[in-house]
RNA sequence: GAGCUUGUAGCUCAGUUGGUUAGAGCGCUACACUGAUAAUGUAGAGGUCCGCGGUUCAAAUCCGCGCAGGCUCACCA
């Protein structure tokens, strides 16, 4: 049997054949079920969302997650990993309106909540598909055939579970709050919405500066000088829209405000206006301030000011104005509210120092007007509820009369450019609030602003009604247990995430939305009586309650058979059998979602009716509860959880993007419930980022398909560059040229290599039958590479186990470049060629093979294509490895008895002898060279300690092959064209002396000859009142000048090379040269290289003639001639040059080796 | 505005507990080598280690203040 050789390889070929592989022989399988009773090592998919398109980031954070499942797989474990689909939430919903040409408002009305879910169960799996050929496409393992889906029942069931337990603690709870509402998306949004990358965006927006009238009274005289004179406050926002609901003005008590004398710049009305003084010259012109009101005439730019009065914000606290824009009030509202409160946030940052405050649009608004009573401004609408001027869609109610239906911002128009001369509400209100001289100012303000994740629309604060999960009682428990977290990096861990942490709030769980998990609650009208159920079953019971007391008709849960007893848990929950459970979902007879679930009424302990709270969960939570709803936790695989077998994750890694998010829901319901971090190491990984540093976006263009990618590169080669390029946690530039130079360099070399050895090995049959050569009596250079082979190993394991592929990966690259290709086999190849298949070329295929195998094993994590094929062409021939797969085996094992560290640093100094030797080659001769295929007598190497030396004189033949050099002469360092100069070794003199290093480092640097010999010899020497002894100085021997000469300054080496080319040394240059045209010819004919030649030549020169003749052997081993003579004429020959001579050369081949 | 993070050659990145000539690969230039050949070797050019200050005998490395990029947070009017 023969090793396969690859001529053109196709990577994107030999992946798709290896997935076929992989997929005939279950090898995915195998590598868990082999597994079976070992330890365990707990994987946590973090669930893609199932609504859109997988971009190359995707294939960034799974090379990352199957590195490690297919590592401690090689390791022994048993590596359980299975997929999983986030499906609910509002991009999902989205997508579906977007389908059905709907919005939000529609649903109820145009579509049932029925069919609408039933539209979003049916679109949430179209793109698992293109997920799925990602996923193997890329090679990431993971059990995709048993995937946990977040919208099946017995997911469901285990979050109710899990919010069941919450709401025992009082954990969970119902608040009203202030909060970031999107009007688009209908919802309102959580913090880690707000978190979403993008979410906060710099906008310009109008602002206004608006002037509030003030209302004389006792409390407010001192701001008026007369009867006449129109005192206004200045307030300033950037949501006009929210002036129709402004309910009071905030000050800072301590703030020191003017008053200021001017004109307004709309109306030209003369005014006196006040604000904060430190803001005064944001609001006047300084070339205006020598100006004089009574000037000033309207076609003036330049409006003249005058201070006229200062006091503090407490001076003016309760002093009350005309409301803003008074299209709506009441009684409440007059007596309580427009008038000057104090406020704690206000700062003289921007803006006038005054504070415009709508206390049902802002949460810091909503907090001040409680705490100073003030009002909010509400409206009731057809239900008779207490609402805010703008409804849920953005728009503003009826009520206020002049802008009433219109969106609030102009970004929630569908499509403003259709309108002919559209105006925006907030160009609208400032019209006519400078036509009422009401404003100010009115001008373009750039700042950032939230926006909604989803619909990239602002975001408004709006008040809602709110489910909370009670965090902050977490808290110290929480900022604890992350404290035993290996995170990657650590940075993320105790930084980022511990700094959210110590800022914890409440967790806002509603969502007003209709595709998620309903909320498992069941109210009484007044609010006054509450359940929470836990499961399906509790549901069950709870209907069949309900339906004794008359409310319910049936009972549509369904029916729970066989029930032999009713198990109650430690803490209350009722847990049914397995194969109740088992047999109840398997008939799946009821959706837990919408609306079926809102139409059952239960009964309270008082008898009276509870409806559902209508919000559903958070889509953050459902990921968060994966551990348990995966398990079907506690209903089902309750061990697993309890006992800590598939619980907390050993390893989990998502973006950083998922700080707030996934790592957060996991960290939280694990600490609040099982008292335990939800995972032990986590990997958070940093961006995919373009080329040039941007961030990849349809909208740029410039997002990386994937699949063209791994279409023309190959999926291995994408991963290797993304993990040895830089640490995952730091941003990518993700950079095709990259991918394509991993492709040419480490990969190609790493093919090379193989190919290499196939064709030797196939030639000689060498299939590993032979007797393993003991490494002892394997040749030094084999010796050498397997001792950096298990030094490669022990590190490789190291970095993988500490979690830096990275470094890992690098690793493996250098050894196999460096070490590998460009040193052993280099060397190595005339090993190779030798005819016979000794004990020799036998050693030289079983080393070779043994590296190869190794690498491919360490690299296989990484790239698990490339090292499967190659892997099984190796095994294939041999039959080696028992395994059917190279992800079926074992790691490899570090011999330590094979690292050698002393043969390591000979070699360490062949290598530099011989390209110090090659640099010399290169400018002898002043600077003309000699080349390599010129032997030279020798090199000259002085001044090296003995072991030094006897170490050279271990790898002498290896660098004389390398340099093409006869001989090396050491000579000592009393020669006489060998110099010492002397310099202080900071390290050790810095630690000595400190203060006096400077004084030192200059009586060092001023040893003479003699006293640089006595230390040298005698290890200590006393100056200037200081003892040095060898330790403190560096002694470096040189070369005396007027020597061609090399030298490393790491090991301290130095080399001299004799230029002399005797006659002798000049014939064998020639015939080495002579046989590099024959092989050129050989080679240019096309022969095989087992073709056997005949050679002619003719030469008028005695020296070439004199050359050929005395190395006939040579010439004739080299280039596989049976002849070489000298013909007189030749027909159809070739002419050659060498140096300055001409010849003319015929080859022909006379027999092939193969073919006898 | 705050937290975290990054800043080293044209590009992508190393650089250990501070130690005196700051490295690699790619790219560029030149030369050489050639039965692994779309490979390889040698050399050259290329650096304000983001800036400024400080600590220290000694700073790319430690500290402070800035600047620039990235991520995240923030009720910001």
């Amino acid at each position: 049997m023969k090793y396969n050789e690859y001529k053109d390889l196709n990577y994107a070929q030999l992946e798709a054949d290896i997935l076929e592989f992989w997929e005939e022989n279950q090898i995915f399988e195998k590598s868990i079920s082999s597994r079976e009773g070992k330890k365990t090592f707990t994987f946590y998919e973090g669930p893609p969302s199932a609504n859109g398109m997988p971009g190359i980031h995707h294939v960034m954070a799974r090379t990352i997650k199957d590195i490690f499942c297919r590592y401690k797989t090689l390791k022994g474990f048993q590596v359980k990993r299975k997929a999983g689909w986030d499906t609910h939430g509002l991009p999902v919903e989205l997508k579906v309106e977007q389908q059905l040409g709907i919005t939000k408002d529609d649903i109820g009305k145009k579509i049932s909540v029925e069919d609408y879910n039933k539209e979003c169960r049916k679109t949430v799996m179209q793109f698992t598909d293109i997920w799925s050929k990602l996923t193997q496409k890329m090679g990431y393992w993971v059990d995709m055939g048993n995937p946990y889906i977040t919208y099946h029942n017995d997911y469901i069931e285990t979050v109710w579970y899990l919010l069941k337990k919450l709401h025992e603690k009082d954990w969970l709870y119902k608040g009203y709050t202030i909060q970031p509402f999107s009007p688009k998306a209908g919802t309102g949004l959580s913090s880690h919405e707000l978190n979403m990358p993008g979410a906060y965006k710099d906008v310009t927006d109008t602002s206004i500066v608006a002037q509030f009238k003030v209302k004389r009274s006792e409390r407010s005289e001192f701001l008026f000088e007369n009867n006449d004179e129109d005192v206004r406050i200045l307030a300033w926002t950037t949501t006009p829209w929210t002036l129709p609901s402004n309910c009071a003005l905030a000050v800072g008590e301590k703030i020191t405000y003017v008053k200021v004398k001017t004109f307004n710049a709309y109306t030209h009305q003369p005014i006196s206006v006040i604000l904060a003084k430190d803001l005064i010259s944001k609001h006047f012109s300084d070339k205006a301030k020598d100006l004089k009101l009574e000037d000033y005439k309207k076609e003036d730019k330049l409006i003249p000011f005058e201070v006229v009065q200062e006091f503090k914000g407490s001076d003016i606290t309760e002093v009350r104005y005309e409301q803003l824009m008074p299209y709506v009030t009441n009684e409440e509202l007059e007596k309580n509210a427009f008038r000057v409160i104090p406020g704690d946030f206000v700062t003289t940052a921007d803006g006038t120092g005054v504070v415009h405050t709508a206390s049902v649009f802002g949460a810091d608004d909503y907090r001040v007007a409680q705490q100073n009573n003030v009002p909010p401004v509400l409206v009731k609408d057809e239900e008779g509820n207490n609402v805010p001027l703008v409804d849920r869609q953005g728009k503003f109610v009826k009520e206020v009369t002049d802008f009433a239906g219109l969106y609030v911002k102009a970004e929630y128009e569908e499509n403003p450019e259709a309108v002919p001369e559209y105006k925006s509400t907030d160009v609208l209100i400032s019209i006519k609030l400078k036509t009422d001289n009401k404003a100010f100012k009115v001008e373009k303000y750039k700042h950032s602003y939230p926006h909604c994740w989803r619909t990239d629309k602002p975001i408004l604060y709006y008040p809602l009604d709110s489910w909370f999960i009670r965090t902050t009682a977490a808290k110290d428990k929480l900022v604890q247990l992350n404290h035993t977290i290996n995170w990657k990096p650590e940075s993320t861990g105790t930084g980022r995430f511990g700094n959210w942490l110590e800022n914890l709030v409440d967790w806002n769980l509603s969502r007003q939305r209709y595709w998620g998990i309903p909320l498992p609650i069941w109210r009484t009208e007044d609010g006054k009586e509450e359940e929470c159920i836990g499961s399906v079953y509790e549901l069950y019971e709870a209907v069949e309650k309900s339906i004794k007391a008359g409310l319910m008709q049936e009972n549509p849960v369904g029916e729970f058979e066989n029930i032999k007893e009713v198990k109650t848990d430690d803490d209350g929950s009722t847990l049914l059998s397995a194969d109740v459970i088992s047999a109840y979902f398997k008939r799946k007879n009821f959706d837990l979602h919408r609306p079926y679930v809102d139409d059952i009424v239960l009964v309270s302990p008082n008898g009276k009716p509870m409806y559902r709270e209508q919000d559903l969960i958070d889509v953050w939570f459902d990921s968060g509860a994966m551990p348990y709803a995966q398990l079907h936790y506690p209903f089902q695989n309750k061990d697993m959880i309890d006992e800590r077998d598939e619980f907390p994750a050993d390893f989990i890694s998502e973006g950083v993007d998922q700080t707030r998010g996934w790592f957060f829901t996991l960290h939280a319901i694990a600490g609040m419930l099982f008292d335990s971090v939800a995972f032990k190491n986590v990997v958070s990984t940093g961006l995919v980022l373009d080329a040039e540093g941007r961030k990849m976006s349809k909208r740029l263009g410039n997002a990386v398909d994937p699949f063209e990618t791994m279409d023309a590169h190959g999926a291995d080669t994408t991963r290797w560059y993304m993990i040895s390029n830089a640490n995952p946690w730091d941003n990518l530039k993700f950079d095709i040229e990259g991918v394509k130079e991993v492709s040419r360099r480490f990969f190609g070399t790493l093919k090379n290599t193989y190919s290499f050895f196939a064709t030797y090995a196939n030639l000689d049959e060498f299939d590993y039958s032979q007797t393993e050569v003991p490494v002892a009596q394997r040749p030094e250079i084999d010796r050498w590479i397997l001792s950096k082979l298990n030094t490669l190993i022990k590190q490789v394991d190291g970095f993988y186990d500490d979690f830096e592929p990275t470094k890992a990966a690098r690793a493996i690259q250098t050894f196999t470049m460096d070490d590998l290709s460009n040193w052993y086999v280099r060397l190595n190849r005339n090993r190779f060629w030798k005819t016979k298949l000794n004990d020799d070329k036998v050693a030289a295929y079983q080393t070779l093979y043994t590296c190869l195998e190794t690498i491919l094993k360490l690299a296989s994590p990484v790239m698990p294509f490339m090292s499967e094929a190659l892997f099984l062409d190796l095994n294939k021939v041999s039959g080696r490895d028992q395994s059917e797969s190279i992800h079926l085996t074992t790691f490899p094992e570090v011999n330590e008895d094979i690292i050698d560290t002393d043969l390591e640093r000979r070699m360490t100094l062949a290598q530099k002898l011989s390209s110090l030797t090659h640099s010399l080659r290169k400018t002898a001769k002043g600077n003309k060279g000699i080349r390599v295929r010129q032997p030279l007598q020798k090199i000259i190497v002085p001044a090296v300690d003995a072991t030094t030396q006897s170490q050279i004189e271990a790898v002498k033949d290896l660098i004389l092959a390398e340099t093409n050099i006869k001989d090396i002469e050491f000579i000592g360092d009393n020669s006489d064209i060998v110099v010492k100069s002397i310099k202080p070794n900071f390290k050790v003199l810095g630690k000595k002396y400190g203060k006096d290093m400077k004084k030192v480092q200059g009586i060092v640097n001023a040893f003479n000859k003699d006293e640089i010999a006595t230390i040298d010899s005698t290890g200590t020497l006393s100056k200037d009142g200081f003892d040095f002894v060898a330790e403190d100085v560096v002694i470096v021997s040189e070369v005396k000048e007027g020597h061609s000469v090399a030298s490393d300054p790491d090991e301290a080496l130095t080399v001299i090379l004799d230029e002399t080319i005797t006659e002798d040394l000049r014939k064998e240059g020639i015939a080495r040269d002579f046989v590099n045209r024959v092989q050129n010819l050989r080679k240019d004919a096309g022969m095989e290289v087992t073709d056997k030649i005949g050679i002619v030549f003719n030469s008028t020169d005695e020296l070439v003639k004199d050359a050929l003749k005395t190395h006939h052997d040579y010439i004739s081993t080299e280039t596989q001639a049976l002849s070489l003579a000298d013909q007189a004429n030749i027909e159809g020959g070739e002419t050659l040059e060498i140096e300055e001579f001409t010849l003319t050369v015929k080859i022909e081949v006379l027999a092939n080796v193969e073919n006898n």
